[in-house]
DNA sequence: ATTATGACTGCAG
DNA sequence: TCTGCAGCCATAA
């Protein structure tokens, strides 16, 4: 693949994150190739296309748990409803790793 | 080339 | 339990 599409490689894992799991932001540049990048995964949701499901991205809590990281309000609750929506349970507002994150190849 | 920024994280207070 | 702060890394200006 060409080099420097670094936002590509994100999408890709994106959307290769299955209905009804969910994966951090933190395993979603991992899987790209930046164990780091953590904020970079976030900076190209901002920026997703249509065709990547973003809403399956979340920000790592505590071990084994997720949330909603958005400042926006209105697209973290559009993002909440999204995630419901496919099935995904939210415990005191956030979200079992155990139960619904995604299985890492 | 340098600086500012953000949909992150983990640890400290 | 909750808020604050310092590292992190690529993009945008």
């Amino acid at each position: 693949m060409k080099t420097g599409d670094t936002f590509e490689r994100i999408y890709r894992v994106v959307r290769s994150i299955p209905q009804g799991s969910v994966m951090t932001y933190g395993q979603v540049a991992e899987l790209a190739g930046m164990p780091r990048a953590a904020r970079v995964a976030g900076y190209a949701m901002a920026a997703a296309p249509e065709d990547v499901p973003w809403q399956r991205v979340v920000g790592k809590s505590r071990k084994n748990r997720a949330r909603i990281t958005l400042r926006d309000s209105l697209t973290a609750d559009i993002q909440r409803q999204l995630l419901e929506g496919e099935g995904i349970e939210f415990d005191g507002g956030e979200i079992d790793l155990e139960r619904f994150g995604a299985v890492q190849p």
